[in-house]
DNA sequence: AACCAGGACACAA
DNA sequence: TTGTGTCATGGT
């Protein structure tokens, strides 16, 4: 299948630090999406997509892609400082997923001081133990879905803790046994004010505001939210407070009046360009 | 070989 | 309210 797209970093996208899950082999990226295996490849002006399974519609994915979303919009909406000049000039094109709401949270709960590269290898590792097998074209690696709620909170924590995650398993255990009883509904949060259904999130053990903000940003399209962590307060304080430095509320209330409504998606340039650009010297 | 990573939490002052 | 120690693991 084949979408027409313009402005559409797809590698950018996939690899920025949003989703866990997708690789890169030569010019393609292969992931899952849901419990479809699926390859994706760029070309000038389309996105060409094959999946596990023949698709009988493709809604799936182009929610996941957000290829409807209106980028120049977006970007227009930035502040017109330096900083995000060169934060979009570095990955023009980056866009934000729409993600499942409980492979989302698991994943941000997992990934607390952890760098991007093991929060993969850690997932990796609990959907191939515990993830239904999914259908794959003849000759590519198995793949599997990312467990359900139900499938982790039956494990225990050893088991858990096998898949190398650490002080995290009674954080994800917990969690998951909280929506597998039926105790919180991820469907809910949809609806909601965006400060109403950040509230909810927190309330799931293992999950403070950082982690909230990603769910919100990534899983459920709230795009006012804004995840700071220690890249993004790196950004913030050199390139915004270079003299004094900011009290934690003080900053919090800079992003949420600052970055306008589109701040989830200006902080995810400033986290993207922080982290792929040329590394700062002190002497510079 | 230290230092650090898309933090949250309990507890101190 | 703001600051500190702790948690587990492995990349750089």
């Amino acid at each position: 299948m084949k979408f027409p797209v313009r402005d559409y970093d797809l590698a950018s996208t996939l690899a920025c630090g949003q989703a866990f899950r997708w690789q890169q082999q030569q010019a393609s990226w292969t992931g899952v999406i849901g419990n479809r295996w699926v390859r994706l490849r760029s070309t000038q002006n389309c996105i060409l997509a094959e999946t596990g399974e023949p698709a009988e519609h493709w809604d799936w994915l182009t929610d996941y892609l957000q290829i409807e979303m209106d980028l120049e919009v977006v970007l227009a909406s930035f502040p017109d400082d330096e900083p995000m000049r060169s934060a979009v000039c570095a990955c023009r094109g980056l866009r934000l997923l729409r993600q499942e709401p409980w492979e989302c949270l698991a994943s941000f709960i997992l990934s607390s001081t952890k760098q991007i590269v093991q929060i993969r290898q850690i997932i990796a590792l609990l959907c191939e133990r515990y993830g239904e097998s999914l259908a794959v074209p003849a000759g590519e690696a198995a793949a599997h879905g990312f467990p359900s709620p139900a499938r982790l909170a039956a494990l225990n924590e050893a088991e858990l803790r096998s898949c190398k995650m650490g002080f995290r398993a009674p954080y994800l255990l917990a969690t998951a046994q909280a929506i597998a009883q039926n105790q919180f509904d991820l469907e809910r949060l949809r609806g909601m004010p965006v400060a109403e259904a950040r509230i909810e999130l927190i309330s799931l053990p293992g999950v403070g505001r950082k982690i909230a903000d990603c769910v919100l940003l990534f899983a459920y399209g709230f795009q006012a939210a804004f995840p700071v962590d220690v890249w993004v307060m790196k950004a913030l304080c050199e390139l915004y407070f270079p003299r004094r430095r900011p009290t934690l509320p003080r900053l919090q209330h800079f992003t949420e009046t600052y970055f306008g409504d589109n701040a989830g998606y200006a902080q995810q340039y400033l986290f993207h360009y922080m982290r792929t650009r040329r590394p700062v010297k002190s002497n510079e």
